[in-house]
DNA sequence: ATGGCCTGATCTTCAGGA
């Protein structure tokens, strides 16, 4: 079985690569982020017709999440139980469901902008309350990951440069401390590997070159209960879809699992 | 190749992304 995980910056500008991704890739089930959509707008009919169902959280031009498989789609939770808001906003960044064996939850964590913006304490508050919500699905013995734009980079080795981003959002301590809170709580970083250079890199922003000059970023990742880590054979970070015209900012996370 | 981001909406300018 192989599930993927993928911020496609738009889930309209990105739909003919998606679907053509859909068809080459081998993906059973597919956590997605930033949809950028409606979900009235959501193209659920051109992703029935490849064989996927959609499971779908979005409200509009921001956030928006979804899973699509084509393995089954049970016990869908929309939303994130516990979720602070943000200004009296509970955007759409969390939804779960069961894929055949597997259970998933397709997230995108905060931005946080700066340091001292609320939008920060609002990531920080963010991570506690997932972290309350997926305790029942980690505990439990099914496979479980929590998959998504965690908009953390880890260590500082997930980072092109860790000098680049002194002061910045996604490498302080306390982001990576909320990281090694999922880990205790029975989570596994499931690293995947590069299929180029040294670092499994996930992010390469649009801007100044970064994607040739490989100035990335490990900020997608793939946290799994026990029994999910069990299953994993292979990992890996689809770089080739970070290329050419059309493409999203982010590149495909797949994890191929024995189940 | 000697460059210099992309998206959708408030739509020719902006916020947000990270």
């Amino acid at each position: 079985m192989r599930i993927a995980t993928w911020n496609v910056n738009s889930i309209t500008a990105r739909l003919p690569r998606l679907l053509a991704w859909l068809e080459n890739s081998g993906t059973d089930v597919l956590c997605i982020q930033e949809t950028k959509t409606t979900a009235e707008q959501f193209p659920s009919d051109q992703l029935r017709e490849l064989g996927y169902e959609s499971a779908v959280h979005a409200t509009g031009r921001w956030n928006g999440v979804a899973i699509v498989s084509r393995v089954g789609l049970d016990d869908v939770v929309k939303g994130l139980e516990g979720d602070p808001g943000y200004e009296d906003v509970h955007e759409p960044r969390s939804v779960a469901a069961t894929c055949g064996p597997v259970r998933v939850r397709s997230v995108y964590v905060p931005n946080g902008r700066e340091v001292d913006h609320a939008h920060y304490a609002y990531k920080l508050r963010w991570f506690e309350a997932l972290k309350d919500a997926v305790a029942a699905d980690v505990a439990s013995g099914t496979p479980f990951a929590v998959m998504g734009d965690y908009n953390v980079a880890p260590t500082d080795e997930d980072v092109w440069d860790i000098t680049a981003f002194d002061g910045s959002t996604h490498v302080t301590e306390a982001e990576r401390a909320a990281l090694a809170a999922l880990r205790e709580a029975g989570l596994s970083d499931i690293v995947p590997r590069p299929l180029k250079y040294d670092h499994p890199f996930t992010y390469w922003d649009y801007r100044q070159l970064c994607f040739p000059k490989n100035r990335g970023m490990r900020i997608d990742l793939v946290y799994g209960n026990e029994a999910f880590g069990k299953a994993v054979s292979d990992s890996y970070v689809d770089r080739e879809e970070r290329k050419g015209k059309g493409a999203s900012d982010h590149a495909p996370v797949v994890v191929d699992l024995d189940v």
